[in-house]
DNA sequence: AAGCGATATGTTATGTTATTACGCTTGCGA
DNA sequence: TCGCAAGCGTAATAACATAACATATCGCTT
């Protein structure tokens, strides 16, 4: 079972069903594998996922990982982490961790500094095998 | 004009147009912008470019940004630059930076040793502006 | 309470990115 | 010269994402 995550009172149906629908995935999720499980909550078009997904990840309830055009609730119930986040995605279970580090936005914040680079956005995403995964193998 | 890159002798014919489509370009391509402007040279299908893309990333003479879905050549004219590379994507003009950082490569590897989590790659892109379009703007 | 703006919704259609499946060709070592 | 690995070509389709348009809902101001 997931395990619970804090969710606000003000988010919309859609927004509701759409975060319902991470915080009970065990690994991320598609859009279309989240309309998909929504269908029957009345969800018919991708649009009303996308919708849903862009808020929720400008208010940080959920998060985007590139690498995997996939979705993930964020980890950390009472949410809304500042600053950079990492995240650790196993490709044996899929797994998402998520981890933040002082040193290494440090570090992309003295490179931008020098380069006279401003900042507005990092994804940092690692793949892997987790080590239940490799444990089992 | 765009500098010159190191073109290895032993590409196929295919794998040399991408990659030189990839060389004159400012900023990275899509798939299908690479497609585009190849159907001169007798480019039909996206397969075509995907296979040339994934074997001149496999040799890192070119990287994909996932954060855009795009790709761009390998900086590093005389390449195969080890370990994790960062990329600075400025959203104004579109051109890419690329480093290295050894103390960000040593943060992740002990949080990894820690977790037990085998690293397989790691992506790290940092959207926002370049210096010189924040002086333009 | 009426009017208004901001935000959310629903629907259709379409655009963009990536892969599957299949068969042919070529280079090369056993 | 057989057989295999790598590459190539083509068609079809899957997967991911947005545009454009119309309607609805809520809170605020008057």
């Amino acid at each position: 079972m997931a395990h619970e995550h804090a969710m606000p009172a003000d988010l919309t149906r859609n927004q509701e069903l759409v975060l319902g629908a991470l915080n009970h995935a065990p690994a991320p999720l598609s859009a279309y594998d989240i309309l998909d499980r929504l269908r029957g909550d009345g969800l018919r078009a991708p649009l009303q996922v996308y919708r849903a997904l862009d808020k929720l990840v400008e208010r940080g309830l959920a998060h985007r990982l590139e690498s995997l055009n996939a979705f993930v609730a964020c980890a950390d119930a009472h949410c809304h982490r500042k600053g950079l986040i990492a995240f650790a995605i196993c490709e044996g279970c899929g797994k998402v961790d998520e981890f933040a580090d002082a040193v290494i936005e440090e570090r992309l914040g003295g490179w931008a500094a020098r380069e006279g680079f401003k900042v507005e956005r990092t994804t940092m995403e690692i793949r892997g095998k987790c080590a239940a995964c490799l444990q089992a193998a």
